[in-house]
DNA sequence: CGCCCCGCATGACGTTTGTCATGGGCAGTG
DNA sequence: CACTGCCCATGACAAACGTCATGCGGGGCG
């Protein structure tokens, strides 16, 4: 049996060092490639050809899941996986329909990252219970497309006069579009409702 | 020469994985004790005494640098060091003054880790040289206390009048503060504000 | 001591925002 | 084709917000 070929792309060196421990203990999983940054991970991806790949959600320069996009048209034969620190029901949505084969917290141990990745190897899916459970109970976005595009623009704290111009829209419908998604989220104002939104993961 | 005794916390299990890797390669530490909460990190530490304590930041219960003012108290001996994530400057100079030893970001490798354990065991310092200089660029927060306080309850989008009244104050002070806050940090408006300050670790 | 500066606190005033009613255009569905 | 839901826009009114003038009290300085 040949080995699993692995590629790790995390900006936490600490986290890439798991590997080390895991390589000890697991011999059939070969870490064939490193990456910081998503532009890094796609280079080294194509580059050596991993039989799976486990990205972190939260990288500089391109996020975990436009990373796996990228790779699923490129490298059909890679399966990916997401590993973050931040949980949102909403990531785990993007994540699965960009077609990750796996979304796990960085809770885990190290083990059982590897019998994860075993998992994923053999074209089985894994989410980690606790986030599936979330991400149901959270449910879908009620948003509309420009409600959400506008609340998006709400979220560094521009005034609405701001937000109207860049998004080429009346005040007026601006401050409707806020209203709207504030009362569908049940927020009070629309900086609560921004918070709201980034939680589940819908901006 | 006796081994040093570190205690590990951190809720993110696969960077606590990282001292396995750390234990194959150096012989001279040895990890006591590992938790994954604040208060669990405190209780470890009473138990088992480490010479060393690497304490995250962000850890459900309690955050890193009051752990670490609660266990200077309790057991001086025990030199503590923050590793983090998200490195803002605020947060840096918080932990040095509650007496942290260094201030050391997710992405150093498990060896560098290594001897910046050695490194604080020993007697000295460390802080990464990028969050040090951010820090100074950065300089010292420019809010009085008030301002911060009321910045801080603002944080979440609740309106005036609820921050007035778990405030104790009127509204227009309230208003007053936010607005002073606001200029002195340069932001069109209190939840920018809020942005601003979060960023640089003043609230 | 008298002085001034700064932090703290408040109410008043004009502006921005949230909300509601209303209406027209446009796509998808039964 | 009628119906429904989304998008875009407008105007009006009340509530929330930002800013200013003002006053009080304590610490530093001449």
């Amino acid at each position: 049996m040949t080995a699993i070929r692995v590629l790790l792309a995390d900006d936490e060196h600490l986290i890439r060092g798991a590997p080390a421990a895991l390589l000890a203990l697991e011999d059939d999983l070969v870490v064939v490639a490193e990456a910081a940054t998503g532009p890094e991970a796609l280079a080294m991806a194509r580059a050596h050809r991993p039989d799976v790949a486990v990205l972190d959600l939260e990288m500089p320069g391109a996020d975990g899941v436009s990373v796996a996009t990228s790779l699923r048209a490129e490298l059909p034969g890679c399966r990916t996986m997401i590993v973050t620190s931040h949980g949102r029901p909403g990531h785990l949505k993007r994540a699965l329909t960009a077609g990750v084969r796996a979304f796990v917290p960085k809770t885990v141990s190290a083990r059982q990252l590897a019998g994860i990745i075993r998992t994923v190897h053999a074209g089985n899916r894994y989410v980690d219970p606790e986030l599936a459970a979330d991400a149901i109970s959270a449910g879908d976005s009620p948003l509309t497309a420009r409600e959400a595009e506008v609340l998006e623009l709400a979220a560094d704290g521009a005034p609405v006069a701001e937000i109207a111009e860049r998004a080429s829209l009346s005040q007026g419908t601006v401050r409707n579009y806020l209203s709207a998604a504030a009362s569908k989220l049940g927020a009070e104002n629309r900086h609560a409702a921004v918070r709201l939104a980034r939680e589940r993961g819908w901006v």
